[in-house]
DNA sequence: TGAAAGTTTCAGTAGTTATTGAAAATATAG
DNA sequence: CTATATTTTCAATAACTACTGAAACTTTCA
């Protein structure tokens, strides 16, 4: 396998990893793209490499950078825009388990929370009424757990403190 | 708000749930209203509540069971099957995290493994391949390194240890 | 063994989400 | 300011996924 297949092949796993895990799947494609590319891409080149329409590119570009996992690149003298992705791993899993989280666990959990204060107005109801805040309780603790371990895990590796340093120095 | 409409929260609340995280939303709309009820329910009940087709019933019923996340339950003298949802929020994650990642993250690192092995023909492709080489190796790393977590937090909880025991005494 | 109760399968269809392509909007250079 | 390059929007449609309902199958009981 040479480098063109295995990047193809990148490409493809981590859009069904994307599909799997509820991001679109050509929006996980064109971050792939971009990761294994060396020099930023224009929205032409993206097109191209992965035949899709300029508007389908346009907005998974969009969205990949309202994530915060790509960046415009300006070429002087350029009218064209060009994208480079954010490429240490660490960052870019921190990224994307807050922008998840954010979006999603957040509110869940702001939901749940929510229920707890249901009020038992019929006596038969007490002890059900008090199994499933026990429930809910549960498992917003559950939830609770595991985001702080996220946290933990994201904060103290090294490497993302210091990789991005080290990128600024090696350009 | 009462105990009957805090219940209908939560099946939508768990539903919304699965749906963002690529997890069919009628099998979390099943799974949550087994979780909320203090009975264990039939299809037809489910069917009732859900208001879903016996077929659609039928096929997340046992989805859910292929998960590990409910049970069949017979009733001494009843040709009906009921189904009950396993109760401990701490093996619940567990089981969720184990089987998602049996099913998707395992696979997936190791077709990135695969990648690993490309032979750069020309002497351009070296230093390129180097960089997608150490891309590779990065994102696996973090992969790993999240999967170990993952599992640590969720052997070591005492609750997954005891609660189980617990619920034995209790019954 | 046959009828009744219950479960599973699956082709057709409904519903949802992603994509296209062309038009509108915006930005740049002369 | 005008022409041109580029980006953005969005209605129409394609592609995909989930759901229904009825038929086939299985199990149980008399």
């Amino acid at each position: 396998m040479n480098l063109e297949q295995a990047k193809r092949a990148f490409i493809d796993t981590w859009g069904r990893l994307g599909a799997e895990w509820g991001i679109n799947r050509t929006m996980a494609q064109v971050h792939a793209l971009l990761l294994a590319s060396r020099e930023p891409l224009s929205t032409d080149q993206i097109m191209a490499e992965l035949t899709i329409s300029r508007g389908n590119a346009n907005m998974n570009l969009r969205a990949l950078l309202d994530w915060g996992l790509i960046a415009k690149e300006l070429r002087p003298g350029e009218r064209k825009e060009f994208f480079r992705a954010e490429k240490d791993a660490w960052e870019m899993a921190r990224i994307i388990a807050t922008e998840r989280r954010k979006r999603e666990l957040d509110p869940l959990i702001r939901s749940l929370e929510g229920l707890l204060d249901l009020d038992e107005n019929k006596k038969a109801d007490k002890q059900e009424a008090a199994a499933f805040k026990q429930l809910l309780g549960d498992i917003i603790q559950v939830g609770r757990k595991g985001m702080a371990t996220l946290d933990l895990v994201l904060k103290i590796d090294q490497s993302s403190f210091f990789k991005p340093l080290l990128r600024l120095v090696k350009r």
